[in-house]
DNA sequence: GTAAGATTCAAACGACTGTTTGAAAGCGTA
DNA sequence: TACGCTTTCAAACAGTCGTTTGAATCTTAC
């Protein structure tokens, strides 16, 4: 069906099926929800036959799984590895706060630089994955985060020696809130400005001041 | 169908079809999300014909709206109400950023008991509903939020005077953010927590912790 | 070359979607 | 009772959904 080349050199942007589903579904998803995306969609974006995302993934449900253990997966691994540097790099002494966060969401920065563009995607779409309710979106997020956030939340005990386990999870609890919703929201930000003047920001300088709301909030007195 | 009693004294718990249908979709938009809730189910679950959707609505997307502006109208008249009577009450003073918070947070509380159980469905609904993509959802939802969001802007501007406008807007969208997921999630704290030693609090307990969070996030010093 | 296996393709499957229809039923009023 | 109006109802509409199928095509190795 291709037209004006017949046989291009399979050279760039040709990436085999699998991965060019993976990318398409990766965005629509992100901009039209799980359930409201189809698959006829996702295989006409991604110009390949319907059939096979069947064929590679075997359901759409696995296609959603795909999406998700493809970047989250990494980008955990990377979390983790930076708070084992930086404690390794304390030396016995506990973190502050703000590097515990820092490391916790400049991670997601850096995946974001290695894939270009690409990598906001994800982040956003994992914003919306939080709060679906379909399917086993949130179990298998659970699945995944499950280790980063149990290491996290014990660099914060320390940290934070004076505030009671429950309160932390529940400020734990708002933190993911927040960066959910700021990832998943970016464009939304016009929502609640007027003017138009804060859209100019790049994303590390968002994650910046996300960080710093994040840090006050965590280390509020009892 | 109803088979055990054929005509029950058109008593209690006979609402008109048009408020079931609202109860009805206000809980399952909830639990599975909107393009994912069919009408049938709605209807189903409401016990009322498929039919009489489209008769008292016209088509699922002004379901959608009337589900809104049934509960939010109110909630945020409410929010501007209490603004009003605390500035009221300060006599040109500027508020601190936990009363104008309080006032915010606190007034969905009041609602969530005006409507018993339901108005904390309304609630996590409204999380769920900030991240939706389809649809013009989001669209309402500015459209509903823009005068409140615009006087709370006014207020917190005045409690927090040292702090520059892009660095309120984005503050405020952070807030919102884990106003929004707090709601949608209150039952995903399980995600984070190892235990389940948190679940046992109540709302109220939740909304004074939330508060005191982001309180301390839009305080940070610059 | 041919055969075997992996992959793509157009077409169809049954199930489900939101919406429409026209008749049936309820209901207040004259 | 008979009327007009509102509301309910079962049935069907056209369309989309995820999935399956079997033949066609590509790839690799002998």
């Amino acid at each position: 069906m291709t037209v004006s080349i017949p046989s291009l050199p399979h050279d760039s942007d040709h990436h085999d099926t699998k991965a060019r589903i993976l990318e398409a579904a990766e965005r629509l998803f992100m901009e039209h929800g799980f359930s409201a995306t189809s698959l006829r969609l996702i295989t006409g974006e991604a110009k390949v036959n319907l059939a096979s995302v069947n064929y590679h993934f075997g359901s759409k449900e696995a296609l959603i799984e795909a999406v998700f253990t493809r970047r989250l997966a990494p980008l955990n691994r990377e979390r983790v590895t930076q708070l084992n540097l930086l404690e390794a790099k304390a030396d016995g002494n506990p973190l502050t706060v703000e590097q515990i966060i820092d490391a916790f969401v400049m991670s997601a920065l850096q995946m974001g630089d290695d894939h270009s563009e690409t990598g906001t995607v994800f982040l956003r779409l994992l914003g919306r994955a939080f709060s679906d309710p379909g399917s086993g979106v949130r179990s298998l997020l659970a699945k995944q985060y499950s280790e980063v956030v149990a290491r996290f939340k014990r660099a914060l005990a320390k940290a934070l020696p004076d505030l009671p386990e429950k309160e932390l999870v529940w400020r734990m609890h708002f933190m993911f809130g927040t960066m959910a919703y700021t990832n998943a929201g970016m464009d939304a930000i016009q929502l609640i400005s007027s003017c138009t003047s804060a859209n100019s920001d790049d994303q590390i300088t968002i994650l910046k001041r996300v960080t710093k709301f994040l840090v006050a909030g965590l280390k509020a007195p009892e």
